[in-house]
DNA sequence: AATAACCCGAACAACGGTGTACGAGTTTGA
DNA sequence: TCAAACTCGTACACCGTTGTTCGGGTTATT
């Protein structure tokens, strides 16, 4: 739960960066995330000698860094949701028109983006807590819950359902689609007006006659 | 990868159920299924102790009934499939009218069914392999896709969508409610109309004003 | 009542994963 | 160049799970 470099002060207030790690170390770590991220968005059952043995470091050194199995998991967690953060505020940032509009650019441009947080979430939810994983992943559920907002506002998604709901069902549907590239059974090309074609007709407004 | 009672004639062919067990035995199996089928579709990470404990039993007799955990699993997920097969054929025998009606119906009275198939899916995967896994999963998905194919001529669901990927996005969803439902973030009640007013907007034929 | 089927607890071996300790080598940064 | 930082392999202890064995007790079936 704590990481190797981080040390306390006479106070007991955590440092996070004090002293700078040395280069090499600074680069064994990233390619440590990035080794673990691959396994752990591929494969179910990694272990910490998998990760070390795919990063071709040894498997202290990993210890090193993450004391723990959960440390690295976090870090993971962490380092996936920002990226998730900063592609969808890429994407939303140029993008123009109404919210259905934008909502499909957002979903062509992060889609691959946000599958690999989609195993992780698996290995996360059983390490971590469920509430501690969710607290991460609220910052990407907001962005995602203001758009259909805004949908709803200028009259271009329906409001008879829980923005909660409208949200949830489209994220789990993506996780879906990258599911169905991965066993093959839709190509790569194929998933984003796939995904599009669906999810507005599910958030679009309804006629009358239900 | 072989049941307990499966015994071998002279000439190697494989006999199913020749002796008939006692009835204790046949009681104690049924409870090992269901107890198991629970936690199973509650938790992750259960082990052979936790399903003999849970069932009251000792964990050997649990292995002279299933030698090893896939073969649990195996019997697990027949078991479930068979019990969501049940509950779909019942719908569908009763069910009247267009296919848009039938598939509310169907949602209604078998989304708890598929629910329980949900969580045990992963520890399907992780200890049988997905084909095989599939291939008992298939004629779940086929009464599904039947569904919907009608639908289609009758002219009530899209057409400009490959039935596989509605019947997935159908099956994603429910799973997904179930997870809501568990979450505490929808109540038991609600969901049902949640998902059918979600499920038919996505299924409906949309209009040509894409 | 007698036999076979069954259940049980305890104990054991094997395996794989986690986390720690140590000693020796290598790389870096000043 | 030199000390500190870092890496490495090996080895060890610990834990939980799987699967098996054995002997004695309990229950169903005829």
């Amino acid at each position: 739960m704590v990481t190797a470099r981080d040390t306390r002060t006479a106070d007991g207030r955590r440092d996070e960066d004090d002293s700078p790690r040395r280069a090499d170390a600074e680069r064994n770590i990233a390619t440590i995330l990035a080794t673990a991220l691959d396994l752990f968005g591929r494969n179910d059952n990694v272990s910490m000698a998998d990760v070390a043995r795919a990063a071709g470091l040894g498997r202290v050194t990993v210890y090193a860094h993450f004391p723990s199995r959960a440390d690295l998991i976090d870090a993971l967690v962490v380092h996936a949701i920002s990226k998730a953060e900063q592609a969808m505020d890429d994407c939303l940032a140029r993008s123009h028109g109404s919210a259905d509009r934008a909502l499909a650019d957002l979903i062509d441009s992060t889609w691959q983006v946000l599958n690999h947080y989609r195993r992780l979430r698996a290995h996360a939810t059983a390490t971590l807590g469920a509430e501690r994983l969710s607290r991460h992943h609220d910052p990407v559920r907001h962005r995602a819950e203001h758009l259909v907002a805004r949908g709803q506002e200028e009259g271009v998604f329906r409001t008879d359902l829980p923005i909660d709901w409208m949200v949830t069902s489209l994220f789990s549907l993506i996780h879906t689609a990258a599911d169905e590239v991965e066993a093959g059974k839709v190509t790569e090309d194929a998933a984003p007006s796939l995904l599009t074609s669906t999810l507005l007709a599910m958030l679009r407004p309804q006629s009358p006659a239900q």
